[in-house]
DNA sequence: TCGAACACGTGAAAC
DNA sequence: TGTTTCACGTGTTCG
């Protein structure tokens, strides 16, 4: 009941102990101060408040930074997720199948990277402009006019360029039809 | 110098107050460990040390945002910069004038935000791809091509495509001269 | 003279 | 069994 710590040496012990705590926690407060900008006041209880103030600050402004750009691009690529270009079920679609051996390669090579076809769309009023940067293929325009009338779209102007060996842009500008 | 605290009734005013601090700084301590995600160990000094790195990895995932975002818009915009489309020093630019009394409403309203123009350039080997999407004006083409042919390109296509009342799609490839 | 903020030593609880 | 962490009361300093 009495006496706790009983031995004295140790009792010294305890003291370092608590004292090198203090220090370490202090350190951590200097630390954590210095990286919070715009700290008015020093005192713990301040440096504490201030630190979770920005850090909620700094969470609201990932979360707006991160759908800012999520949306850039998914407004641009759920249209190709929806409709993805259906597949070649045409019988003639193979008549171009020997046009030219070197473009297989090229179409694997170049621009390989998985972003193709890119697809963005706006609209204003009742005009719709559609822009598509995609593979070199036989028939993509006509399919892609294809798509785009089957969807209350009349097509008012459309434009194809080749750009670099292997990719197409295609521009095209349609109306909704009531 | 012996007796600092003389009055006993206003000692337990002291503890008082101890306590009341302490106990702000521990509610500080738990807001922050709440706020701090996979936090493992809750007491004082990890919680500090956590928070610390914490927030480091916030300003670095902001800082990278930042420049994402950043990259995306001055990639487009740089060339708007430098080459901003000289003014109009045509004297027949108000031949359009008594068109159509309801498209200058519309063009009031339509696509109002400043972002106009937009420029977006992208290349491929010795081809360039210029896509500009601005405000209809009168020769607008010809001084875009003449300032894409000034500098060592030579036009390979170009599409002009009206898109609602006001504005333009141009398209251009271009290919670098030796 | 208050009031606020701090560091210290100490006892106790947790593992 | 120690080691770690905590909360407490206290003395002290500063505005």
């Amino acid at each position: 009941m009495a006496a706790a710590t009983r031995s004295p040496s140790h009792a010294q012990d305890h003291i370092l102990a608590e004292r090198k705590r203090r220090e370490k926690l202090s350190q951590r407060f200097i630390a954590l101060s210095s990286i919070v900008p715009g700290l008015k006041k020093m005192d713990k209880a301040s440096v504490l408040g201030d630190a979770i103030k920005y850090v909620k600050h700094l969470q609201e402004k990932i979360k707006q930074l991160e759908e800012q750009t999520k949306k850039r691009t998914v407004e641009s690529v759920v249209l190709v997720k929806r409709y993805h270009l259906p597949a070649d079920d045409d019988s003639n679609s193979s008549s171009n199948d020997d046009d030219d051996s070197k473009s297989n390669v090229e179409k694997a090579g170049c621009c390989s990277d998985s972003t193709l076809p890119e697809i963005e769309a706006r609209a204003s009023e009742r005009d719709v402009m559609i822009r598509i940067h995609c593979e070199k293929q036989p028939g993509v325009l006509a399919k892609v006019l294809t798509e785009v009338e089957s969807l209350h779209l009349s097509i008012v102007n459309s434009s194809v360029m080749p750009f670099g060996n292997s990719t197409l842009d295609i521009t095209i500008v349609a109306q909704v039809t009531n």
